[in-house]
DNA sequence: GCCAATTAAGACCAATAAGGTCTGGTATGC
DNA sequence: GCATACCAGACCTTATTGGTCTTAATTGGC
């Protein structure tokens, strides 16, 4: 398959729906859940990934919630996924392990791994929200 | 995650191993499985799906055995993932179906599917082998 | 023509990961 | 101090993947 997950999906349709708006307004987790449409525990979860990963801020308390944590010209598709999933690569190799399985096989595959990583950081939030 | 599967894993192993041998010469399961080192039922799973998505091609009977379809030179990785895991896409765009989730988010996504498989299409077994 | 060897195909089970839910805790504002 | 809303983590259910097994079909050799 190769594809990103649900999570990673729920946390793209949700950044691009913050980035389309005013950037210091603060959007709890159940008006994004029935704005968006997607079930409240489960955004709430996207939303707890995303702060963890520094994408977006919290505010706590009455009157809180989320915004993104830097201009959406400054967040990178590769950085989201990488929040939500750990560090973009096709194959097992450009971890910090020693690569065990594909790099023997063949060292192209840190040829596509670069490829897919590069297309993904010159991609920022701002570029995918303009669509 | 965002990574391919075992199967395709094992595949490339395959694949590589016997493009650095002589065309040729035909495989049985048997002997593959002990020189690689992957258990021979899920080798011969890999083989078949293999045979079925046209990488291979198989000789039945007695003294038979597998061999290239192809010169490795006109073998691509993206046919390889292409036959074990279906289409390449990072996300479920790119399929025949009317693309309900990203590229609705955002066409941005038509774009890195694209790098990728470009990247892909350009990689043959031969240069894999090589490595 | 019969038997042995080998692939083909598909059903089947087990393990893992993902998706989604729930509960208790903590900080903030009124 | 009380209500609101986020925070954190455990938990369960389901889907996918990985791997195994069984039966059928085909070919070569005796």
């Amino acid at each position: 398959m190769l594809r990103i997950t649900k999570i990673a999906d729920y946390g793209f349709i949700l950044l691009v729906y913050m980035a389309n708006r005013d950037r210091d307004i603060l959007y709890n987790a159940k008006d994004l859940s029935s704005a968006i449409g997607i079930p409240l525990p489960t955004i709430s979860k996207v939303l707890k990934i995303l702060t963890q990963g520094g994408i977006l801020k919290s505010q706590q308390g009455s009157k809180g919630g989320y915004s993104l944590a830097r201009p959406a010209s400054e967040i990178t598709a590769a950085q989201i996924i990488e929040a939500i999933e750990g560090p973009v690569a096709i194959t097992d190799c450009s971890g910090a392990k020693g690569c065990e399985r594909n790099c023997k096989v063949s060292p192209s595959w840190k040829k596509v791994n670069a490829t897919l990583e590069t297309t993904l950081q010159n991609l920022s939030l701002a570029e995918m929200a303009k669509g």
